[in-house]
DNA sequence: CGAAAAGTTGATTGTCTTCAAAACTGGTGG
DNA sequence: CCACCAGTTTTGAAGACAATCAACTTTTCG
């Protein structure tokens, strides 16, 4: 099936000033993106894994469910959300992705993604054809195992996300997803206390399983109890260790 | 590094009456587990990806949170489930595993387990030593796609597990749970209609992310409107459309 | 058989959703 | 520059759904 013509990914590529010229092995966010330790040759090799870079405006969609899957992505610039959507108009974000991060693992089963991805604001990705991947890491002891470790991160990641809305009240839902997202930030050098979210409250709550009133109600609650500034998208954390204690306190010891 | 003492999972293990003689291209589960159409050459390959085979009872952990990782297991027989527990006793079921799936993908990222493997019957498993798997998937493309596109399965598989964790209410997330289940049994060669459930009311709500008696309820609600008949752990699918509806309608058409 | 585990059912409570209204934000164009 | 508008956010009140607490039954297994 070709890509359906009324829904073209494409309307949101900003145009490739020229063909970019694109090299892991200069690139300063390789170690978030590629295996660390690799020798001149293996970095040489490496840098034919990524062949070309993708520009996507906000609002913009990566991929969409349906799509054929050729490529993964790594993230250079921006953030995304990733949902699942149901014929029936039930829509779920999957999860938030930053720079470094790697997009696009759903498509691999079946050669066609099974999600949508899209830029929460202008982003930057480096295009991973799937099948040169596959061919370098055959070569590249090193990129094989690192591929490995990413689609198990991704389960692991999963894994927490699935604790998170099966056995966490809202407020631990909410303290757990900013603390996430503020040590994912500071990993990459912002701050470690203060974070600008890319997203509405109602895509908070659609990742985390609530609605977006209530979104907003945790954030207040927050804030009447010191552990937080809110402004608008602008979230400061006074109290890192009163949010970890309402993720970590089980309120009366029940499963 | 040798398996840590203090924790053995070998005391869930049956004696190994010998050295048990393994070949996945003899094996009836060749299907479920290894990719298809492949050489005699390439067959003969495949078949060191097994080294042995290990059985677990009922009740024994195939392996723990925390233990080191070394190989990925296949289901010959039996039933498991993973969960991933927190210290402060919380603890949710994260999968339901049947013969010919495949266990342990949690390991790979930092060589180490992160969720407990657990039988809910006796059972047995393939071992497939990953650092083999990894080597014979070098030289057997079909081998390395394979491995690819069972971790990508496993992403797709807890995507559809966060939707309904993050938004379907009770009756729909057992409609759904029970669909998911008898569809793979089936697909084993087992009614599609009847199923014996291998787990308690409470490994049932840990996954679903409701409580026991919540699952006892719905039950209940589903054998009132005749869409089942239910004794103890015994199912049977009376009205499989009417799951199915329950699982699609929305009921007032939100999100 | 008897004890422990698993399952059912009822009554009550609590959390989150729903519905509703108002305030705020940011971008557009007069 | 300001008014305006759509999208986003906050807050309140009412209601729904599932959790909790509790009692009892049934099943399983040593």
């Amino acid at each position: 099936m070709p890509p359906d013509p009324t829904l073209p990914a494409t309307l949101s590529r900003l145009p490739d000033e020229h063909a970019m010229r694109v090299a892991c092995s200069n690139c300063n966010l390789r170690e978030l993106c590629m295996p660390l330790g690799l020798s001149t040759e293996q970095l040489r090799q490496i840098d034919q894994v990524v062949t070309t870079r993708r520009k996507v405006r906000r609002g913009g969609a990566l991929f969409r469910n349906g799509e054929a899957f050729h490529s993964l992505f790594a993230i250079r610039t921006g953030f995304f959300k990733t949902c699942v959507g149901v014929e029936d108009g039930r829509d779920q974000v999957t999860g938030f992705q930053m720079a470094g991060e790697i997009i696009g693992l759903d498509g691999i089963v079946n050669d066609r993604h099974t999600c949508d991805a899209i830029a929460l604001e202008d982003a930057e990705v480096c295009v991973m054809p799937f099948r040169q991947l596959g061919e370098i890491s055959r070569q590249v002891d090193a990129l094989q195992h690192h591929v490995h470790r990413i689609m198990s991160r991704e389960i692991v990641r999963e894994h927490g996300v699935m604790l998170l809305l099966g056995s966490m009240r809202a407020e631990e839902r909410l303290a757990a997803f900013l603390l996430n997202l503020v040590q994912r930030l500071h990993a990459r050098g912002f701050s470690a206390s203060e974070l600008v979210l890319r997203m509405t409250r109602e895509e908070i709550g659609s990742y985390l399983g609530m609605k977006l009133e209530t979104v907003s109600r945790t954030f207040s609650k927050f804030v009447d109890e010191g552990l937080l500034r809110v402004r608008h998208r602008h979230i400061r954390i006074l109290n890192a260790q009163g949010l970890r204690d309402i993720v970590n306190e089980r309120p009366c010891g029940n499963s």
